[in-house]
DNA sequence: TGTACATCAGTGAACGCGCGTTCACTGATGTAC
DNA sequence: TGTACATCAGTGAACGCGCGTTCACTGATGTAC
């Protein structure tokens, strides 16, 4: 009854992971507040009704949302990682290089859920909050593996607010200048913490 | 009729800046969608009606907000930077300790404009967006400013980037942790600039 | 100084719309025998 | 293998509420003479 078996997933658990990764994009792309209800059932191929069915409020999606969005982007992530790792880039270069991509300005929908939606995380009912408190840990925990051998841990959250903030900087101010500032921070990361590296 | 006169202001013209000045907290503490017209007018001691009177849509006020705000916010950030100055302080230290004080953390509807609604910047209508352009890249300027002598002038983006993101994970993070990320930031931003001092 | 009228700032009811949520119902799937 | 019934996932209409916006009206302020 309560064990989630291994099996492949009946009808209605897959419709509820369709609903689940709408959402995720939805609320990276539009702000929590920014799609309905209606909408995201919608674009799930579902009508708006059958929502209480999977979920006992919009704000319980937005906790499977947020966990969903967060396993997304940390894929993404790592996989352009290892990518630029396999290339011979250091592990910590190639965390700024692929986080502050021109690419990840462009496509919120795809990219990381604390830069998406950081401001507005305070302001969320508890629930979603302690979700939210999460995702900025875990996105700190892998920052912090990234950093190079003997780098003090504690650069960590440093690292992460500052690709964090830059990232949404570079967002509002879009186009060239927030290209520019993608730049800039890129290279001032890495040139702090590997001054003999990728430069 | 086009010129403004430096005379007292009419009853209207207090009226205005009373609602603007409500709405620029307003949109600190709760994000640009989190507080209606009704309240912003209630708060200012009037009824809704008389809004549009005074703007054209909550659009517009928005957009007169953000300005307020951020020179709201630019005011108490110099005050501070200043009295941390004649104290002996260096401009640069004094600004990071000012911008990562404890206090901006918990008052979000006294501080930042950019932080408090970062994320949210690249979701609002053109006028809106253009406004919030503006106020990053006001900020931006303000810090550059008080880089140190000889400091690349590219690093007030970065310095931004980290002090903006620094702020919103703590605010996320809230409590002791949140507090903890400030000080390592700061920490973090005067060791680098500042090796010599402030330690 | 006083009276009559115009202008102005603000009031409060009302409208339309969108959204989260509920609910009676339907058609499909699964089970018992 | 077939029939009867129960369960399940999803449908779509409806409800209630909040919010941005409009508008006819009121009371106060200012101006003309």
């Amino acid at each position: 009854m309560m064990a989630i078996m291994k099996t492949h997933p009946s009808r209605k658990e897959q419709s509820h992971e369709r609903i689940v990764d709408v959402a995720a994009r939805a609320i990276r792309r539009a702000g929590y507040r920014g799609v309905g209800v209606a909408d995201i059932m919608k674009e799930a191929g579902l009508t708006h009704g059958g929502f209480y069915a999977h979920f006992a409020s919009r704000d319980a999606l937005l906790v499977e949302a947020m966990q969903q969005a967060g396993r997304d982007s940390q894929i993404t992530l790592s996989q352009a990682v290892e990518r630029r790792v396999a290339k011979g880039h250091s592990r910590f270069a190639a965390l700024v290089q692929a986080y502050l991509h021109d690419m990840h300005m462009e496509r919120p929908e795809q990219g990381c859920v604390v830069a998406a939606l950081a401001s507005e995380m305070t302001r969320q009912d508890d629930a979603v909050r302690d979700e939210a408190r999460r995702r900025v840990a875990s996105l700190v925990e892998f920052v912090r593996a990234a950093l190079p051998a003997g780098t003090d841990p504690d650069q960590g959250e440093v690292v992460t607010a500052t690709m964090v903030g830059a990232l949404q900087l570079a967002r509002t101010l879009g186009g060239a200048a927030g290209r520019a500032l993608l730049a800039q921070t890129r290279e001032a990361l890495i040139h702090k913490h590997q001054p003999s590296l990728d430069h």
